[in-house]
DNA sequence: CTACGTGCAAAAAGTTTGCAATCGC
DNA sequence: GCGATTGCAAACTTTTTGCACGTAG
């Protein structure tokens, strides 16, 4: 039986507060805030927890450690969007459906996984803004 | 400027010839008949060498280790498959296209990426045949 | 009170790096 | 011969696990 404690709690709040998938690093940082003592191995087990009880959903872009977001915003069929300058991956709740037919004859699709990469509405576009070299650029994973 | 050794041969030839993505430890094993003494190290050294040189192409799917391809092959836009029995992965050639009306407003998409899942044409569907507990079942990785 | 959960530290698993020996050119 | 390359082992990074203590129910 799972019991409510203060980490489990915390950990779950931070999810679902965010709105975009988190990453466990993202999510031990937040959750910290509230429970300081908060060590990383609770983190790890109470993702694969919160995951297997459907509570929250394992976002897996190619490349890249998971993420984790609330199944409360994520309970529908949708895809990610990662800009490719601060690097952080937003829902795209569009999909352009009917992909089985580009499978190989004999090949049955179950699912299908979709990643954008581009540049979100907050970053300057590296190809639109040709800026001179060492000007300031948000980093990785900055915002928030 | 790159010498051309047995190691570099051997793990470019296997590449070459396998048709589909290898995952690092497919390639050292493959490579290994040829040079037995090959070593992981020498591997990943190579892989990455042969990417920055462009030979190759690395191939990652959502929360999979890389796998590597020949360029040979993959010089175009395609994308891939992976059958959730056997684990192996496959080249689709086809594309949804037109992708770029999913992301939200003020989104800029410059690249996508799509893994179809499903079953490949060899493995017997764990959908369609309900087998009895303990049945034999390709190996994951097996084939080839 | 008892079993589940937590924190810490050690262990795994996967990848990278330092270094001396080796080999291509 | 010289410098790139290799194999091995050690170092890292990320995630998992063992164990004694803490705590929810």
């Amino acid at each position: 039986m799972e019991r409510s404690t203060r980490q489990r709690t915390a950990i779950s709040s931070v999810i679902d507060a965010a709105g975009r998938p988190l990453s466990t690093q993202e999510v031990l940082d937040a959750a910290q805030v509230d429970v300081p003592t908060l060590g990383l191995a609770t983190v790890y087990r109470n993702l694969k927890l919160l995951v297997d009880s459907g509570d929250i959903a394992a976002v897996t872009l190619p490349g890249d450690s998971p993420r984790y977001e609330s199944t409360l915003h994520a309970h529908e069929h949708h895809h990610h969007f990662q800009c490719t300058t601060c690097k952080r991956v937003f829902d795209v709740h569009d999909c352009p459906g009917d992909l089985a037919r580009l499978a190989p004859k004999g090949f049955t699709v179950e699912r299908h996984d979709l990643t954008l990469y581009g540049c979100c509405d907050e970053c300057p576009s590296p190809r639109k803004v040709l800026r001179p070299a060492g000007d300031a650029r948000p980093e990785p994973g900055a915002r928030d």
